[in-house]
DNA sequence: CCACTAATGCAACAGTGTTGCATTTGCCGG
DNA sequence: CCGGCAAATGCAACACTGTTGCATTAGTGG
């Protein structure tokens, strides 16, 4: 497992979880490992059913809420909510190459486009409003799904 | 329906659900009122707590739910998520005028709020895409809730 | 005014997320 | 290597949001 060149996205899961700060225990390394292999954001009902890894009792549904809450509360994970209303969680890592950029989100296939802009500056906000995330979101026809409905 | 002093503004709910092609009923007569008198899409929660109107019994919350859905399905309403994963509504004549600036969304209360600044140009798209809706989210927490978690 | 259908109210349920508490375990200092 | 403390876990129970089934009520068209 220990690959000897490590780029970020080779760098243990258990690494990562001690450079945050916090105590590297089975279940935040299963599912940060579990986060970092998927391709879309996981939601805890997904997460509840990963395969159960090496001969390891399946992670309690109370502790897996809360390893999510610590990755999250440490800056390994992103939490975000779903069209249906369910949080969903993703590694911090895959998310920051999204950060910067705009999307364009296909209303007849669902499908996600990234666009190659810098989403603008943010308006003004009033007093004690802290701001923690820009997100410019685009929603329309693809070029696919365009051509099929014309 | 043309009243004739009528801008859409003063139009009478129960004019709009009949024009709708549906049942005219105090429940969605009241739930439309509400709607439209908000200046924030409302979760069901805080319809449920509405006053109820004069002498009126308090709707049901399964009911609540239904009218919600009939005045979705109807295109009188709109349903969105907010940043806690609860559903919230808005009558449908708002969303013309919120299309038209900012939101910040509170990951703390969920609520909704707008910025009097107008969206930015959208950047250009790929060949054969076509925009329908543009939408500027700005999230953190809102001057309330931010003063409690300080 | 009648009848037919849609809407309502009630009860019970399902899914998602949270809290309290006793027990276990990672980690640190000796 | 070992003991101890604080953090993390597992379990039970709970709260909130949203849904389904069914009997009853109330709009609407004739």
């Amino acid at each position: 497992m220990a690959r000897a060149s490590a780029t970020a996205e080779d760098t243990l899961s258990s690494e990562l979880i001690r450079a945050a700060g916090v105590k590297v225990t089975r279940g935040r390394v299963r599912v940060l490992d579990a986060l970092r292999a998927a391709r879309q954001p996981l939601s805890h009902a997904e997460m509840e059913a990963l395969p159960a890894g090496a001969g390891d009792a399946a992670i309690d549904r109370v502790t897996l809420y809360r390893v999510l809450d610590s990755l999250v509360a440490c800056g390994l994970a992103l939490k975000a909510v779903d069209t249906r209303g369910v949080f969903r969680f993703s590694a911090a890592g895959a998310q920051r190459q999204h950060a910067k950029h705009v999307h364009f989100r296909c209303t007849g296939c669902g499908g996600v486009f990234c666009l190659k802009a810098e989403p603008p500056p943010p308006p003004r906000l009033p007093r004690g409003f802290r701001l923690q995330q820009v997100e410019f979101d685009l929603r329309g026809l693809c070029a696919g799904c365009g051509a099929l409905a014309s």
